[in-house]
DNA sequence: CAGTGTGAAGTTGTTCACAGCA
DNA sequence: TGCTGTGAACAACTTCACACTG
């Protein structure tokens, strides 16, 4: 019988990929339900707000060592706090972004991250045009730049926004220079040695799931 | 039993939506090889690229419909064009764009939709600063004039990159004015009819999955 | 053999049913 | 009664095992 320790995060047993993807979508909520001065919300309202069962509402808060009152539900404000601490919302994990285009300007401008514990602390590109240039007071780098950067700064976190044909010598580069995280923006997939973590996020795995439900 | 009748693509059973998430990276994938003058390629090879088990390689390109030859696998050229056609990503559907921020912008300039069937033929603000500018050919309207063009143009598909505020307003003058399905970039839970398809992308989701990875 | 293709087994994630509580 | 919390049933997805093919 596995022992579910729960004392809050970090926890030996691995999170469930769609727990964790549902939790910001929560918060979200949860953030609304607060500025209207609500002080409680039971798993049923999360749970009808997302037209989902409401025991999965509260399986996923279970993971996050959160206790509810029966009757009443889950304060508001509480929860914000233990779902915000759970996900490291608030440890701000500072980031390198290669290839400040259309995409990387958009996500350094992006002031939601922030908040959200993402902190894109330096540029990368190749582009004379927009290299020592400042975008939301995140400077712009030459790529050759990275290597002295990386060592001043402890950055474990790499994002990829390069055109696709430059993604894996990217991700080549950051391995080599200690990043431990790879969010790659780009459709290609990216060859990292196994202790490294690779997120990706493709515009094209959503836009193939509309398509299709639309079309079905 | 359940026949599969697998003619292609629109067939009566759903497909699974991790097999429609995987495919544009597999053609992303082909499309190297093709690069490469590669003719065939085998389910292992394309597994082995994405670290995954060669079956499941096998049952997702199963659901486009395509055969495989034993010993010497699929015809590359027809697996890309098997896998665009089955993704529709060569229907050019049209799309609407709702708040034209940084975000916004990014996926208008963002040339790549287009040629996976994607074509934003207009945005609309309520910034008087974009209004009436042009971005990569797509004129930027205001909010009223929505109404009088979703008269003229059979649009079925809008998209939401405004403040997160203001995504549930949007997403009711969409269903309003005919949008069958809302593909929406903020952290906001919509509500909609049930007959309206709703994708949600949020970056927090992804954030929060790479976070929970590294810290734990 | 080196590949596809597929039913069966296994695993993971979701929903159901209900106990417990205020 | 309205809620949390949880074990059991169920559904979806993935992996395994193996038959088949050129």
């Amino acid at each position: 019988m596995r022992v579910k320790t729960n004392s809050g995060k970090h926890e030996s047993g691995q999170i469930p990929e769609p727990t964790l993807r549902r939790l910001p979508g929560y918060l979200s909520f949860l953030k609304a339900l607060k500025a209207n001065n609500l002080e409680y919300v039971s798993s049923g309202q999360i749970a009808q707000n997302f037209k989902m069962d409401s025991t999965l509402v509260t399986k996923d808060l279970a993971y996050t060592g959160i206790k509810g009152r029966t009757k009443i539900g889950y304060e508001v404000d509480k929860l914000i706090q233990t779902i915000v601490s759970f996900l490291d919302f608030d440890q701000q994990e500072k980031a390198f972004l290669f290839g400040v285009g259309n995409l990387g300007k958009a996500l350094i401008k992006y002031q939601g991250l922030q908040s959200y514990g993402l902190h894109i602390i330096a540029g990368f590109d190749t582009d004379p045009a927009v290299i020592n240039t400042t975008l939301n007071n995140v400077k712009i780098h030459s790529i050759d730049e990275f290597r002295d950067l990386s060592r001043k700064q402890n950055v474990r976190l790499g994002i990829i926004t390069t055109p696709d044909a430059k993604a894996q010598e990217t991700a080549d580069l950051m391995v080599a220079w200690g990043i431990k995280a790879i969010w790659n923006f780009t459709p290609q997939s990216i060859k990292v040695p196994d202790n490294i973590i690779v997120e990706n996020t493709s515009v094209y795995s959503d836009l193939a799931v509309i398509l299709n439900r639309l079309n079905q």
